[in-house]
DNA sequence: TTCTAATTGAAAAACATTTTCATTTGGCTT
DNA sequence: AAGCCAAATGAAAATGTTTTTCAATTAGAA
């Protein structure tokens, strides 16, 4: 389940929120994207629907977002910040693909006995989680079998 | 299991990397540190040692351990960035307190079944996951009810 | 001891995010 | 419809983190 455009808006207004245009555009953008954005990423969309816009409305949009639930954070590994996506109301993880960024939700973590367990251990009172898988997708992987074939007689580089 | 100092430095010089004086401060501290630092924090701790080792050398000596496995990053969600903490040389996750900072590892997380399903399910080609539960460590949760009993029948502040 | 590639610290650059502040505006009240 | 004002905005500056550049130093092999 997914949140559509009016829902957003009329929460916004409900939490005392102005419906501004700023926010109507950078609320557009993320609803009409597949994919994870940095708030970088999602600013240079906005502004090819209004060049006006500045990076730091994206940023306090972003917050208001998180904070009512609508967008969250992503880790994808390595040194990378953090990003942010549209997301399914519910609990939920992440598949990444560490080669496109292509991200896919699930919803069954089924970490209840481990976090149980792991609270009793060692007297924690746990909170919540952070799961996320990094691999590559169908694509991707394609791909990379290709090169693998195409090369294999190629001598490499030795650094 | 966690490595100790002379098997670190070992391995620096096995993989071609120099022993320097500030190497060897750096990877003290590191060792000699229960928690999970910033750079900028191990930079700090380092100072003392030898106030003229420089924060980019701090940067530059985490990558090559890391690259090593002599250490790991963490992510302790929010809008914090990564830390880095030493850790045990086997594949493990954390159990981060959200109040102290305080990390613990554990190695069983169990997750082959769901990644072995997700991989069918999703076409995906997983290489690893992230696994990171937040809550409160026994310690501060007894201070957070110690403050509740005692604030109970003191009127709270709006905002 | 000599030699040299690796390493270092300082400074600058490159980024990302937050704060400040004067101006504008959404939307409630008349 | 007009007025009002707290909330919101964009520009610019400030803050913070990480990377790059470069000349000087140094670890460690020969
Ligand atoms: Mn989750
Ligand atoms: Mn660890
Ligand atoms: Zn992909
Ligand atoms: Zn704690």
């Amino acid at each position: 389940m997914v949140y559509n455009e009016k829902q957003m808006l009329n929460a916004l207004h409900k939490h005392g929120y102005k419906v501004t245009p700023q926010r109507r555009v950078i609320i557009g953008v993320i609803m009409n994207s597949h994919e994870h954005l940095t708030p970088a990423a999602l600013h240079e969309r906005v502004l090819r629907l209004d060049p006006s816009v500045g990076l730091v409305t994206v940023y306090r949009t972003i917050e208001i977002l998180t904070e009512l639930g609508f967008i969250c954070e992503m880790h994808a590994g390595g040194g990378s910040r953090s990003y942010l996506m549209r997301r399914p109301s519910e609990h939920h993880h992440h598949l990444i693909c560490s080669d496109c960024g292509k991200v896919i939700d699930f919803t069954d973590c089924d970490l209840d006995k481990l976090e149980h367990r792991l609270a009793q251990e060692n007297k924690f009172k746990i909170d919540s989680h952070l799961l996320e898988f990094l691999g590559q997708c169908r694509e991707c992987n394609k791909k990379t079998l290709i090169n693998v074939v195409t090369n294999q007689d190629k001598s490499v580089p030795s650094r």
